[in-house]
DNA sequence: AATCTCACG
DNA sequence: ACGTACGTGAGATTA
């Protein structure tokens, strides 16, 4: 039998640090609550135990140590964010039935000590599970520790037996408690004996075996004097901390391990509280199912459903609809079905029941000068396109809603936007009904409302279109290219093995760092979590070290093209020769597209062999392909909303903004700037926009971190506007818990209320990026609906294929070319009037390559 | 399913 | 002292 206990302070302690603050829309904060549960499910999945409990401190008064309760005041207070949350993780675990255990003036230590002994005494193997290395004192033959951390949301754990403890410690288990009087600990407040840190403390124990032993022979051991001296003067404080640090093994605690065998949980109860708590997703992982009393708060009303099924109820369908103040639709199957709904009603017309009189239908109810309201109508509006229609009148998109008011929610779905916002569980059609005035009057109360209607609906018609249309690429030759990277990639291959004196695959990051780091015996500079990093960084410092370096970075590059890009293409060639991608209008924070299947946003650009896949995007015959992007349209955006004047004044003056901020962070006079120069103050002006930091800029342009924080300041000295922005944007989005743009969207930012260092730095990193990003991004949004009108206005035939976050590529009659490029500059560079010029470049031609 | 790597702006 | 740049998506390997 084996038996599972979880540190619950310590492990919700990891949770909330580790994720983000969350909370439901009523403010409870859930982020610990919900980070424990994912760490036990985790947990229970890879270790399966028979039996399973939760120990919590309760301490007051402190028991254990009373005498020295002055070091356990100063323990840091749990911040109130998170002292909320452990009654409700209590509740949880009420609810799944897993046994708890607090004893007053007992920390969850002393209780896992305890439990592990009883454990060991009954043959029970005891698996303990915490974040914290106090318990390492804990492993014996039958109880083993489980340590926990999270990095980024993500889980990880070590588990620690006798035999892997000693090979990292060089010491035995219970020895632990020694090294910790030794080295202290200040999160405990274990003193331990002062001048003495991690590295001495190893040593000592590791050579001697324990404190008494030390201090039993310490005129004779042979260590150095300065270490002697102290030992002798930090005695009293080496014994305290030896019993603060020794984990109490027999409190009184009421505790067999039979009793806490693994029960299933109380389904109506788990259920009420993850639905309270807005853990959908957990609700489905563990296959929760409503109770019957469980009903939704919101009372939800009788809703009729009909199935449509002749002409004649085809007609009064559509007569009830344009007599409506608007309608909701979801289509499903394609176009092959579609569910309408009224008010308290929904209507199923279906292809395969109503026959010949469904396409007409469609035809009619799409083209009704009726408010429609409907979820992703992009996506709708593409497949009306195959078919030749359009969808007219007024529309809402629930889904797009949703998002400006949310922005960095994972989903977009109908059942949990109804549930969230109205309370209430509806069929869909129904669901989108009754959203519509009230995501209406959200956007309006958080003042989207023009950057709504004007820019991200209008620009579901445009995307629509740019989807169907696609763009034409030549299969035989990107075929050709695959195949021409294959000899190639074979040639690198052998090469490869034949410097690493064996064969292994490339591809395998782990086998990889082997060959490199074990058997070559190249100096490893850095380590991911599982193993060696072999990233392309990694492998340009190792450059002079060893020939093979080169042919990996070589073969690095062919398999990418040829795997991503040449093979990868060819799979989503389109029956009529083009790429359709999928424009993603609900997913980035900042309010970009995103493109998938394929992502035709990262098409190589950057290396030589690279920009060939790009000459594998053509024009269709007789036509040609214009593209145009803005220049550096982040800067000067920033250079706007930071009214900073040394860059507004180089922008206004047409300076090569990158040489502009090497004279002013060198000080050298602008013609006098060096090409190294220039490029590192480039990298200083990006680093700006993503919220710079020292170390990231030193490891990008390779200077130590000293000298990038000299450049960082002597830029902010120098641009005082941005210096000031920087402060300001921070101190308001603290203040509001959120940033916008200038034209109102909006991202929220709990990280920045968070306790933890990192997920705070994040936070201003954010804010300070968002605005600018988030800026460009609407900016050309606007320019496309606007470039769409026109062509369409002006009766052109050229049409958009393509947005790239600043540049637009369209395919025009090979006469339109010039209209084209033109329209296009001119509506980029007119969408707004900034402080700077905003300017934009067309260029054309036969390929995408030779177009930009 | 998670991780690593790398393509783009 | 922390661990390190903003925003994406996809393929290959590993577990």
């Amino acid at each position: 039998m084996e038996l599972m206990v979880l540190d619950g302070n310590s492990i919700v302690n990891r949770a909330f640090y580790g994720i983000r603050l969350l909370s439901t829309k009523e403010g409870v904060y859930t982020n610990a609550v919900f980070g424990f549960l994912n760490i036990l499910l985790k947990l229970l999945n890879e270790e399966n135990p028979d039996a399973l409990c939760v120990a919590f401190d309760l301490k007051a008064p402190t028991f254990r140590h009373d005498q020295f309760e002055g070091y356990k005041a100063k323990r840091k207070a749990m911040p109130e964010e998170l002292a909320m949350q452990i009654p409700i993780l209590k509740e949880v675990l009420d609810a799944m039935n897993i046994p708890r255990y607090e004893l007053e003036g007992y920390e969850a230590d002393d209780l896992i000590g305890t439990i592990a002994k009883r454990c060991g005494d009954s043959g029970v193997k005891c698996v303990v599970v915490t974040g914290d290395k106090d318990s390492l004192q804990l492993i014996d033959d039958t109880t083993t520790v489980k340590l926990v951390s999270t990095r980024m949301g993500q889980t990880e754990s070590k588990t620690m037996t006798p035999e892997t403890f000693i090979e990292e410690y060089g010491f035995t288990p219970e020895k632990m408690v020694d090294f910790k009087a030794l080295m202290g600990d200040s999160s405990d407040n274990i003193p331990g004996v002062p001048g003495i840190g991690e590295k001495t403390a190893l040593d000592l124990i590791r050579r001697f075996g324990s404190i008494k032993e030390i201090y039993d022979n310490i005129e004779t051991l042979n260590i150095k004097d300065s270490v002697r001296k102290k030992l002798i003067e930090g005695r009293e404080s080496a014994e305290l901390s030896y019993s603060l640090a020794t984990i109490c093994r027999d409190v009184p605690l009421d505790f067999e391990p039979e009793g806490n065998l693994r029960k299933p949980a109380d389904n109506d109860r788990l259920y009420e509280l993850f639905r309270k708590l807005e853990f959908n997703k957990l609700i489905e992982r563990l296959n929760l199912t409503p109770s019957p009393e469980a009903a939704p708060k919101a009372e939800a009303p009788e809703i009729a459903t009909e199935d449509i099924s002749d002409s004649k109820a085809l007609d009064e369908l559509l007569e009830r609809c344009k007599a409506s103040e608007y309608v909701s639709f979801i289509c499903r199957d394609g176009l092959d079905r579609l569910e309408i709904c009224t008010g308290n009603k929904i209507s199923i017309v279906a292809w395969g029941i109503c026959g010949d009189g469904y396409n007409a239908f469609l035809r009619s109810f799409f083209s009704a000068k009726v408010t429609k309201v409907s979820h992703n109508l992009k996506d709708t509006m593409r497949l009306l396109l195959a078919e030749g229609l359009f969808l007219e009148g007024f529309v809402f998109d629930t889904a797009l809603a949703a998002y400006l008011i949310s922005p960095t929610d994972s989903k977009y779905e109908l059942t949990s936007l109804s549930t969230h916002y109205l309370g209430m569980e509806l069929p869909e059609a129904a669901a989108a009904y009754r959203l519509y005035p009230v995501l209406q009057d959200k956007l309006s109360e958080l003042g989207m409302t023009t950057l709504y209607y004007e820019i991200e609906l209008p620009l579901c018609a445009v995307l629509a279109e740019m989807e169907h249309e696609g763009f034409l690429i030549d299969k035989k030759a990107l075929a050709d290219f695959g195949e021409s990277l294959t000899g190639e990639i074979d040639e690198r291959q052998s090469r490869i093995y034949r410097l690493a004196g064996m064969e292994f695959n490339i591809n395998s990051p782990k086998q990889l760092g082997e060959v490199l780091f074990e058997k070559l015996m190249l100096p490893a500079p850095r380590k991911t979590k599982t193993g060696y990093s072999t990233n392309i960084e990694v492998l340009e410092r190792l450059i002079d070290k060893h020939p093979i370096i080169r042919e990996i970075i070589k073969y690095r590059e062919l398999t990418k093209l040829k795997s991503t890009y040449a093979d990868g293409l060819l799979k989503v060639i389109a029956p009529d020769g083009r790429i359709h991608t999928n424009f993603q209008m609900t997913v980035t924070a900042t309010g970009r597209l995103s493109s998938t299947e394929p992502n035709l946003q990262n098409i190589p650009i950057r290396r030589a062999l690279g920009g060939e896949i790009r000459r594998m995007f053509i024009a269709s015959p007789g036509k040609i392909l214009i593209d145009a992007d803005y220049s550096q349209i982040e800067l000067r955006i920033l250079a706007h909303i930071s009214g900073d004047e040394t860059m507004i004044k180089a922008f206004k003056n047409k300076e090569d903004i990158h040489a502009v901020t090497a004279s002013q962070v060198f000080g050298v006079a602008p013609e006098e700037v060096t090409p190294l120069q220039r490029s590192r103050a480039k990298a200083v002006n990006f680093g700006i926009v993503y919220g710079i930091s020292a170390f990231s800029l030193a490891q990008d342009i390779d200077v130590t971190t000293s000298e990038a924080k000299a450049y960082i300041s002597s830029y902010l000295a120098k641009y005082h506007g941005v210096r000031e922005y920087m402060k300001k944007v921070v101190e308001e989005a603290k203040r509001n818990e959120y940033v916008t743009t200038l034209f109102g969207r909006r991202r929220y930012l709990p990280e920045l209320k968070s306790s933890n260092f990192n997920m705070r730095s994040f936070g201003e990193r954010v804010a300070l990026n968002t605005p600018i990003q988030g800026t460009a991004a609407d900016i050309i949004k606007l320019a496309m609906v606007r470039v769409h009108a026109r062509l369409k206005r002006e009766g052109l035939k050229a049409k958009l294929l393509l947005q790239v976050h600043d540049e637009l590529i369209a395919e025009a009659p090979i006469a339109e070319a010039e209209t084209v490029k033109r329209i296009l500059t001119e509506e980029m560079e007119g969408v707004v009037k900034l402080t700077v010029p905003l300017t934009a470049e067309a260029h054309s031609g036969p390929n995408w390559l030779d177009a930009k």
